[in-house]
DNA sequence: GATTTATTGATACTTGATATCAATTATGAT
DNA sequence: ATCATAATTGATATCAAGTATCAATAAATC
């Protein structure tokens, strides 16, 4: 099951639930090598699809436990469930397309000043930011974006 | 019943209806007179319990006509319900406790700054933005913040 | 291999939100 | 003001996403 080949990503996802002091089994396999897979990302009810031999609550608790871990971030999505991508080491943000919904990522060093100088103005103790680019993506704006 | 004193948002709210061709009612008065006096972003629900004499179909129904009309924006709360707030005319961020949920507003001129630069590195129109800041607010910093 | 303990997953449930549709109410015409 | 018409309402049913329950099962340890 697990003989593949790739393993740069899915050593990360495997080590933060063992971080965690969690158990490697086969569905929590089957659910992370379904995310290592994923090039976008995705909603627990797409594993769920993708996952029929895997009971509906494992998949969710597996993303849960991910996200717990910093493995997987979470993002809300205005009109849905929300979203899930794995989290790279580098901090970055997401576009969003209004029309298609496609999510990608970017990463601006001028967004993170921006949120050292932030501190000042605002009262609290910062612990974390989003942001997030709403877009009409290139694919929907030539109009190539039909129907997938 | 609108014999009321303030009239600067209130008529916003009605206007934003009214230009959508809906009816004027004591049903969608109501709704739009306890969004009017909200100070901060709400929840459907928080709604539907403070006017119970509105059904929850009508609360939902007129938050959608807001949203709708661009009267109201809807805010994506991570794990929960979104939130909604009176639309200004200034374009915002909003800062959400950590701990406690509350949310709040900021402008930062920097943060409009930076979306412009990012035109450049963005594949795609840029049509929004949205940036939140996550912190632990005063109230739960201190200890406050027991049970409300 | 036996024991202990975490994990699983079918099911029931919770919550947020929408669809249905008969009863009601606002608006425009008279 | 009254009537006719069409929008609106709201109780209810339903839907969708996600969580709690708990007996059965599978991992890890000895």
């Amino acid at each position: 099951m697990t003989s593949g080949t790739s393993n740069t990503i899915e050593i990360d996802l495997f080590t933060a639930l063992e971080d965690k002091g969690l158990r490697k089994t086969s569905a929590r396999s089957a659910v992370l090598t379904r995310i290592e897979s994923a090039n976008d990302a995705f909603t627990a009810e797409q594993l769920c699809r993708d996952l029929p031999e895997v009971g509906r609550a494992t998949v969710y608790r597996t993303i849960r436990h991910l996200v717990d871990a910093g493995a997987l971030c979470k993002l809300p999505i205005l009109d849905g469930a929300p979203m899930y991508s794995i989290a790279r080491i580098e901090h970055h943000h997401h576009t969003i397309c209004s029309k298609c919904g496609a999510i990608g990522e970017f990463r601006h060093s001028t967004v993170e000043r921006v949120m050292r100088s932030l501190g000042k103005e605002i009262d609290g103790e910062i612990v974390g930011h989003r942001m997030e680019i709403f877009i009409i993506c290139k694919r929907c704006l030539s109009g190539t974006n039909d129907g997938g």
